[in-house]
DNA sequence: CTGTTAGCGCTTTCAA
DNA sequence: TTGAAAGCGCTAACAG
């Protein structure tokens, strides 16, 4: 690997000093035009770049901030992975940094991990996601002074330790809701999350409130929950399938419960979207691939991508933000298929 | 953010020289014993680590691996980016680096960015992955000396510019070939990519490979191909189904065209598993969750991971290494259900 | 506006 | 075995 072109070989080529080539680089304005124009043609000709580390040593800040992906695979941010490391990535070079990824255990183990990066002076801050209940490492990132925002809130009660983005999971399944009364449904069923679960007891709340809103059914027995967050097989959609006075429509937590609830369908004879309408949350890549479509709330997670990495700057700006999912209407909710059923 | 513990810092509170110290962690065995305790017991109480930055200024290497997430959606390698990354990352922290993650263009535009990178001297290699056919990194990183090493080929014919791993897809669908062939099936067909497509191609030769050695039928008109890669509203199907002679398994190139091809088939009043086997390829997180579960190949990304790294470090060792796939059965391919219905 | 000096924290080299 | 000197490539601080 060649050795690359260095600040002195840059001012020497040009006939001035090192300092006026950093100038040149760094603070152009302090330079006579014509001398900026010189040094800058021998920098194009030189293809010259600041050292990273060199920089880095001298300025204390790496330019790197840290994104750690989780060790074991708990499913639930999974889908989003993809568009949201894109988005992070994209959005941290905006600024001439870059995302350092790193593995860590869960919970307080993992602070190990983090205090190792920083002992290194390895990133300047990080990003957090997979932010779990009693997240840990919010409160020790800020009582280290460490710059860091985070995806997810650590639902604690107590004020958030730092700024945040999250998706306003009532708004999300508020929406679906109204989308179902829209389509003359008023026995609208809540397929959640275990309770204390407060992602699921967020989207419970907008289920709630908005079946109280807009005159729909308002009834415990309406609810059920999967066991599991990631893998649900229709328990939970055939327990209020095979009730008294079942609902005629369903608002999952998330896409895995609604596609257990095809299943949970199916062995009913029922079709999903035909004879009982349907909900996920997430808007998963499988959503969009089923037949019939599932109907489910994208999140923003490029704005969120743009928010967390703003607020990783200015932290003072806005300490949390709620941003709306969007719905995305599929065949699974709506009995007129319309060419929709994607 | 508080300033870290320096060398100078342990070498003063140890009684030692700021080499003795450097030695403690580097080269542990020049020192004698009491003294590397001594030392040691300080650095434990300080909490010290070496400054990354300045260490890699020093010694010329920054300790960081280069990886690219794909600047535009491009689907394909969408369903591992969340396990390769993973994987990736947890490698490359064994041997005590990490992975910068970067966008870039494809093609000829985008090695500007791995210029950028390498004359900042930010990254020591690079690991390349959505490999295109005739992709220019792999040979524009070779001509300069800087170490990479590649998930997936370049497909130009030449000999591969650097160490590379990839997926055996004839294998993987010859093993899918033999599963339907042990069902009975005689008619397979196969629902490939554009012609031209490598990947495509290699999928199709392990198909027609494995249907003449297992004397099932070969045929170019057991062959339909999807328009678009990624999506397929099961166009490819329909042409085999509506076909004199329709097959009585399906063979596809990957889970997308599958997925599709449930479209077709339920169109028709058939089902997946019990009017029609179906396989698909790459084990998509949606295989496992639609109805019924979609019979794929998995591939071994976890091991992928761990040879693409170890191909980083020693480009000699094994220039090329071809991993097979894993057929996932599920109930899209046996027409006994037998419980696999996931 | 430009140049000089100093030093970021570390490891390499060489001397004791 | 330990220590001192030098310097990786850069920018902050200040002098001219």
């Amino acid at each position: 690997m060649a050795r690359a072109t260095t600040l002195e070989q840059v001012a020497e080529r040009a006939g001035v000093s090192r300092q006026t080539v950093s100038n040149a680089i760094n603070a152009p304005e302090k330079l006579h035009p014509d001398t900026l124009r010189r040094v800058k043609r021998v920098i194009d000709e030189l293809g010259y770049r600041p050292d990273s580390k060199a920089r880095a040593l001298r300025t204390r800040s790496s330019g790197l901030i840290g994104y750690c992906v989780a060790e074991r695979q708990d499913g639930s941010i999974n889908v989003f992975m993809d568009r949201y490391l894109r988005a992070l990535t994209a959005e941290v070079e905006r600024t001439g940094r870059h995302l350092l990824l790193f593995t860590a255990p869960d919970g307080e183990e993992g602070l190990a991990v983090y205090e190792d990066l920083l002992a290194r002076s390895a990133v300047d801050g990080f990003v957090l996601s997979n932010t779990a209940v009693g997240d840990p490492r919010h409160a020790w990132l800020r009582d280290r002074g460490v710059p860091f925002a985070s995806f997810g809130r650590i639902w604690t009660g107590e004020p958030q330790p730092g700024p945040w983005v999250d998706v306003d999971g009532a708004s999300g399944t508020a929406q679906a809701v109204e989308h179902l009364v829209a389509q003359g449904h008023t026995r609208i069923g809540f397929l959640g999350l275990q309770k204390g679960n407060p992602v699921g007891d967020d989207r419970e709340r907008g289920w709630r409130r908005a079946c109280a809103e807009h005159g729909a059914h308002v009834d415990d027995r309406l609810i059920a929950r999967a066991t599991d967050e990631h893998r649900d097989r229709g328990e939970a959609a055939a327990a209020l399938l095979d009730s008294d006075d079942p609902p005629t429509a369903l608002v999952a937590a998330n896409d895995a419960i609604a596609l257990g609830a095809y299943a949970a369908l199916e062995e009913r004879g029922l079709r999903p979207g035909v004879d009982v309408a349907l909900t996920g949350f997430d808007d998963s890549p499988t959503a969009a691939v089923v037949r019939p479509g599932l109907t489910s709330l994208r999140q923003p997670i490029e704005e969120i991508a743009a928010r967390v990495v703003r607020l990783l700057d200015n932290p003072e700006d806005d300490r949390g933000e709620l941003l709306r999912p969007e719905l995305v209407v599929r065949a699974s909710s709506v009995n007129d298929d319309g060419g929709r059923n994607g």
